[in-house]
DNA sequence: CAAAATTAATCAAACGATTGATTAATTTCC
DNA sequence: GGAAATTAATCAATCGTTTGATTAATTTTG
């Protein structure tokens, strides 16, 4: 009989994040994740010392795979508008790959009683913020630009997507729609992105 | 000594209503829920049955007057973009002056384990979306409004002031920045109004 | 009106179940 | 053979809920 090598630690964490996504983190009991992982309840505390450890572990593998993406594209020898045009692409594609995920973040943040969390969070996501920020503000100081409320912006474009992930039914009225079917993400995302493009096109290269 | 009648029904309620929005529904324990309304253990099942009956009552308690307020709007003899600024203005102040609430909702929203308070929820945000729905349509037919995805736009309105709500860090760095703070409050509210209607006043009345 | 009966509200205590965590023994693997 | 991995069994603590008793207020009755 064939031995077949499963890593029990990728196991807990894929198990956990997945629980934790749908039914949260005091909704998920380590006997859930031990099951669903096929692993014992002790090899939880034995890898990682404690239920709030897996979900620590999980959420730092995330964010640390946030920050490598958005870097390049400021780089590039593009124009501010194009520049805003491919940061919501990438936004709207990672965030809608990772749906189950960006709901947990989502849902912590909008919590108080694990501020170490939200402030990693916070954190994480300030970096990114930054480079749009600077991208808007470079491309108001060169006068492509309107003036405008530069975080306000920010907010808008963040808080579209994330309200599509966490109430696609606003957009899609179909009942039987489902953001895990491929085609059906495949068509939110392009009209969010569509949308998101198209919005920040009139409002921040419109004159007057 | 005058017996200071308190509605211990009320008091739990309240109690709970501000737990559920700071630890959660699962982080909430029924003994923190008697601590602090100050209500015996015993009288949470008596009045609500559950602590589940307890969360359903403040959710519909909540929806309920969510229903009221925007009716009376669209029946005024203005201008669709007159309309919708209003409706921006009236969604503002209302979720800003119960941001707590909000939050709480929207993190129910997030998670799966509940579909029934899931569903309730959704329809009664669906109302107010019929209605917003409406506005910009009938904007759009009579010409006013540019041709745009309707359902979006609205996905962008919702969206911006709950991730406002949720994460107002991004918006405001300030550290000692508190949205319970009643100046910081107006601030924040006045800002977000200007943004939006700024927004869907050039992004729905610029003709290209 | 006043005694009796009924009701609603409240309480401390305890219920069985489940929680996250730990133990000590066992198996696996190099 | 010994370190690492895995297991079943068990721990104290806490969970949401229920209980039986008590108080205070109200209604019914003679």
């Amino acid at each position: 009989m064939k031995t077949e090598k499963v890593d029990k630690r990728q196991a807990i964490l894929e198990a956990a994040e997945k629980l934790f996504c749908e039914t949260g983190y005091e909704g998920t009991s380590t006997r859930q994740i031990a099951k669903e992982s096929g692993a014992n309840m002790a090899m939880i505390n034995y890898y990682f010392g404690s239920k709030e450890g897996v979900f620590v572990e999980i959420m730092n593998e995330r964010i640390a795979g946030f920050a490598s993406q958005l870097k390049i594209i400021n780089e590039d020898k593009i124009s501010a508008l194009e520049k805003l045009h491919r940061v919501i692409e990438g936004y709207v594609n990672r965030i809608l790959n990772n749906t189950a995920f960006h709901k947990m973040m989502h849902r912590e943040l909008s919590l108080t009683q694990r501020p170490e969390m939200y402030d990693k969070i916070k954190d994480a996501m300030s970096h990114n913020m930054q480079l749009i920020d600077r991208i808007i503000t470079d491309g108001i100081e060169d006068g492509t630009f309107n003036k405008v409320d530069v975080r306000m912006v920010i907010a808008t474009i963040m808080g579209t997507i994330t309200n599509i992930v966490i109430a696609p039914h606003k957009v899609i009225s179909c009942s039987n729609f489902d953001l895990n079917n491929p085609k059906d993400k495949k068509m939110i995302k392009e009209r969010t992105i569509a949308h998101l493009q198209d919005l920040t096109t009139v409002y921040l290269t419109t004159k007057k």
